[in-house]
RNA sequence: GGGUGCUUAGCUCAGUGGUAGAGCGUCUCGUUUACACCGAGAAUGUCGGGGGUUCGAAACCCUCAGCGCCCA
């Protein structure tokens, strides 16, 4: 294939779909099981069916992708597996409100009738970020798609759920768990998040006459259910108190005064209401002290069944009502309002969530997560960066038992079955129930399903190649914020399902992304970004290349639209240069020739490439994709654009230039390659013009080349750039158009004489006639340019440029000088920065003595 | 309340013992035959305060202050 000519504008939108498409029709994202290649696996945190592209996930894929495309690149079977959650709170509010405009419920439809509509609108209008994937460029492979409700993943659902109870990790229990009165289910902790805001701190007086107590709480209407008032046995105000019984206002009926350990005494009045049902702590104490247990309220979250007045009224209402009648009755002995203090709300729907005692099915955590921290504690799972370790065990060894039903109808429901005579059996997969027995109503948390991920994605139970060849899975890369989400869980399911191997050799977390002054996106913020919007505007490349240069481990980073304008910069430069390059005949075909025969200005740049790709592949292994993109971008941008092209101009005018031609060729071929995970469309789109080479897809990953060092090479190009930057520096003090071309002579030792040529024609001076007469003179330690700038010279730039010059070099030679004559220093500093500061002063020494010299040289004004 | 992190240029952030860095922004000059989504040059920091360790501290230790996050 011969190369074809680049267009003169890059246009992202131009190119990315149609490589895409030919990337998903060649295959290359689907590797084969039986291959002979070593495996390397990720399997996607499956996004939530109803969700779309944001921009946590762009980040979050943008790494994934970049490390799938490198392992590919490099040889490995690469499988990224993608899929997809059936998030049953989310999907199921998503169907019932297209219900509820309809002026229809689910229970209108029946259970069944309901779960088939939420199917087809999974079918119609469900995961499109799937789509958006696409958009974003992602190696994943479409032919193992997965969803958490596949018939496959299913089955991995109801096989762990049976191995679970029967090893007595599953239980059932009424228990204090989180109820969204909106959504009607109960919560695992996870789904509540926790916020302050503004409430009420009330203080109300329990009791008559010489038997009294007050207490202070939140949640005055709850007193309604009180069982008690709790005190500190060891608090001397109440301790007289303990045992007696006291008169529940409103309610009148007398309740006992109870000593606990866990009433804090400096709280409130350090007396405190004990309202069982709708407390997890109060719960606890009642168990303790054999308290009254009464229930309050309903699923709504309306007062029921207290036997007073306020029954009927919403939970709120009835709060400010009870406040109002305390208060009448004299019995409100101080009211706080507002009172800031933290509320847990529904994630799902912002709803407050209930403390409500409810019978439910839980997993027993304790031994499973000792097994997850175990896991990571003797190194079989590493975190990166390893500083997060300790959030993870924090998680994991405080971990309270999981609540796994929900009151939904969309989701797997719990495989139990009870009998006429409350038997409990539990179903394996292809298991039928005997007659006259009725399947548990409420289904199975999302995270039940999804925790078993990268084992079900892959066949389990059954023994498939796939789960063979693909588990473990070579790294999980998600977000800090979800490594109590996804990564315990998984961890868990998977150390018990997959009999101690865990899902994952290592953890790799990052952060979050933030607005451009760092802070917290949210809606109500309206400083969210859209990644689908910046896409559009500067590519999918530029959005990627954006999110990796700023994702160090573990933290967070923020974004902000001219950054994203400046990766598409980024990729604008590089296809210029691209292009620069092809029109001067670079080449990748032919054998490079041997690293001696080259010029120095060659050698240095293949030296320079070396060292980078040394150095990109180093931190691409360990995750350090900000650093990885920083580097490229200055390799590409400064060395190879900015000195590189510059210095190689003049050989490309001459016409002699062949070995540069090769090198160039080479040295474009081997970029290209280490920024494709990174910049997939653009990469691709050079490389292939560049080289008439298949795809990068599957090329093979750059080797560093050892011999590819020059030192002594590398510092005659460091003189250049040093004079160069001189010159430059000078002309634009004397005001010189850089268009301008000035006579001028090189006064040089002999090792910059190669390089003349070069510098002349990037600095346009010309060869002098006969007859020169330079007026001006730029010395750069022994090299000295005699221009002739035909005309006076700016006496007072150059005086000032000198005298700043001189400061500088002065300010030097005095820190070296200082260092050396401090008798510690020379003592037990290292020989090697002895020598360092020792020619520190020899060449400011010899930078004062030119400068002084140049100085009084100058004409007096 | 318990943990945990952060504080470096106008902004956002790198930088784990040897002369302070990047991107963006700012200022000046420039349509030189890859690129104005560009090139060249420039300015800008007692590295949060105080104390200590060290020949040497932005970095290590202590302490204070401010900000953030997680958990309760």
């Amino acid at each position: 294939m011969s190369p074809r000519e680049l267009p003169a504008a890059f246009n992202p939108a131009d190119i990315e779909a149609p490589l895409y498409d030919k990337w998903i029709n060649a295959g290359y994202f689907t590797p084969d099981a039986t291959s002979e290649k070593p495996p390397f696996t990720i399997v996607l945190p499956p996004p939530n069916v109803t969700g779309s592209l944001h921009i946590g996930h762009a980040l979050d894929h943008t790494l994934q992708d970049a490390l799938i495309r490198m392992k590919r690149m490099k040889g490995f079977a690469a499988l990224w597996l993608p899929g997809m959650d059936h998030a049953g709170i989310a999907t199921q509010n998503v169907v019932e409100k297209q219900l509820a405009s309809q002026g229809l419920s689910r229970h209108d439809l029946g259970r069944e009738e309901f779960v088939k509509k939420v199917w087809e609108w999974k079918e119609e209008s469900g995961g499109a970020i799937l789509g958006q994937m696409r958009r974003l460029g992602e190696s994943v492979d479409w032919s193992r798609e997965a969803f958490t409700m596949d018939a496959g993943l299913s089955r991995a659902v109801l096989t762990i759920f049976k191995k679970l109870y029967d090893a007595e990790l599953i239980y059932r229990a009424e228990r204090i768990i989180n109820w969204c009165p909106r959504c009607h289910t109960a919560l695992s902790d996870i789904e509540v998040e926790h916020r302050d805001i503004d409430g009420e701190f009330v203080t109300i007086r329990y009791g008559e006459g010489d038997n009294q107590i007050s207490i202070a709480t939140t949640r005055p209407e709850t007193m309604l259910g009180d069982g008690a008032v709790a005190v500190n046995p060891n608090d001397p105000r109440y301790k007289e108190m303990i045992g007696k019984e006291v008169l529940l206002p409103l309610v009148n009926r007398m309740i006992p005064i109870i000593a606990d350990e866990l009433v804090d005494p400096d709280f409130g009045t350090g007396a405190v209401k004990v309202t069982a049902a709708h407390d997890p702590n109060d719960f606890e104490m009642a168990r303790r002290h054999n308290v009254a247990i009464v229930k309050i309220m309903n699923e709504d979250a309306v007062m029921d069944g207290s036997g007073t007045e306020f029954d009927g009224m919403d939970r709120f209402v009835a709060r400010k009502a009870v406040v109002e009648k305390l208060r009448s009755m004299g019995r409100v002995v101080a009211e706080k309002r507002p009172y800031s203090h933290s509320v847990g709300h529904c994630s799902r729907c912002e709803t407050i969530v209930e403390p409500r005692l409810s019978l439910q099915w839980f997993v027993k955590v304790a031994p499973l997560a000792k097994a997850a921290g175990d896991a990571v504690r003797d190194g079989r799972v590493k975190i990166e960066p390893t500083s997060l370790a300790p959030r993870y065990f924090d998680w994991v060894d405080n971990m309270h038992d999981w609540c796994i039903s929900r009151q939904l109808w969309w989701g797997h429901r719990i495989p139990v079955w009870y009998g006429p005579n409350d038997e409990i059996l539990v179903l394996g997969p292809d298991e039928k129930a005997p007659a006259g027995y009725t399947q548990d109503p409420d289904v199975l948390d999302t995270w039940f399903s999804s925790a078993l991920w990268p084992f079900s994605t892959l066949g389990w139970p059954d023994k498939t190649a796939d789960l063979k060849k693909f588990y473990p899975t070579s790294v999980l890369v998600t977000g800090y914020d979800i490594l109590f989400f996804w990564v315990a869980r998984m961890m868990i399911f998977g150390l018990f399902a997959m009999d101690g191997i865990p899902p994952f050799h290592v953890i790799a977390l990052h952060g979050l992304v933030r607005d451009k002054f760092g802070k917290k996106m949210s809606k109500s913020r309206g400083n969210t970004i859209d990644p689908l919007e910046f896409m559009d505007k500067y590519g999918a490349d530029a959005v990627r290349f954006t999110l990796a240069r700023g994702a160090n481990p573990g933290t967070d980073q923020a974004l902000a639209e001219e950054w994203v304008g400046g990766s598409r910069n980024f990729a604008t430069k590089l296809w210029n240069a691209t292009r620069f390059a092809m029109i001067n005949g670079a080449t990748t075909e032919g054998a490079l020739p041997s690293f001696e025969s080259l010029n120095a200005i060659d050698r240095w740049i293949l030296s320079r490439l070396n060292e980078t790709v040394t150095q990109v592949d180093q931190l691409l292994e360990s995750f350090e994709f900000a650093r990885a993109s920083e580097l490229i971008y200055h390799f590409a941008w400064d060395d190879l654009c900015d000195w590189y092209l510059e210095l190689s101009k003049e050989a490309f005018a001459s016409g002699e230039a062949a070995d540069t031609k090769r090198v160039l060729g080479h040295v474009l071929d081997q970029l290209l390659r280490i920024l494709h995970p990174l910049m997939p469309f653009i990469t691709e789109e050079l490389w292939t013009t560049l080289t008439g080479g298949e795809s990068l897809v599957i090329a093979q990953w750059p080797q560093p080349n050892a011999l590819h060092r020059d030192v002594q090479g590398e510092k005659l190009i460091a003189q250049v750039q040093e004079i160069v930057t001189e010159v430059r520096r000078f002309r634009s003090d004397q005001g010189i158009k850089p268009s301008a071309k000035i006579p001028g002579r090189f006064v040089a030792p002999k090792d910059m004489a190669p390089f003349e040529s070069a510098m002349r024609f990037i600095l346009r001076i010309e060869t002098p006639e006969a007859g020169f007469a330079p007026s001006a003179n730029v010395e750069i330690g022994s090299v000295k340019v005699e221009l002739d700038l035909s005309g006076s010279v700016d006496v007072v730039a150059e005086r000032s440029r000198l005298t700043k010059d001189l400061a500088v070099a002065q300010k030097d030679r005095q820190t070296a000088e200082v260092k050396l004559g401090n008798a510690g220093f020379m003592a037990k500093a290292p020989e090697s920065v002895v020598v360092e500061i020792k020619e520190r002063l020899a060449k400011t020494d010899a930078d004062i003595e030119r400068i002084s010299a140049q100085l009084k040289a100058l004409p007096s004004q």
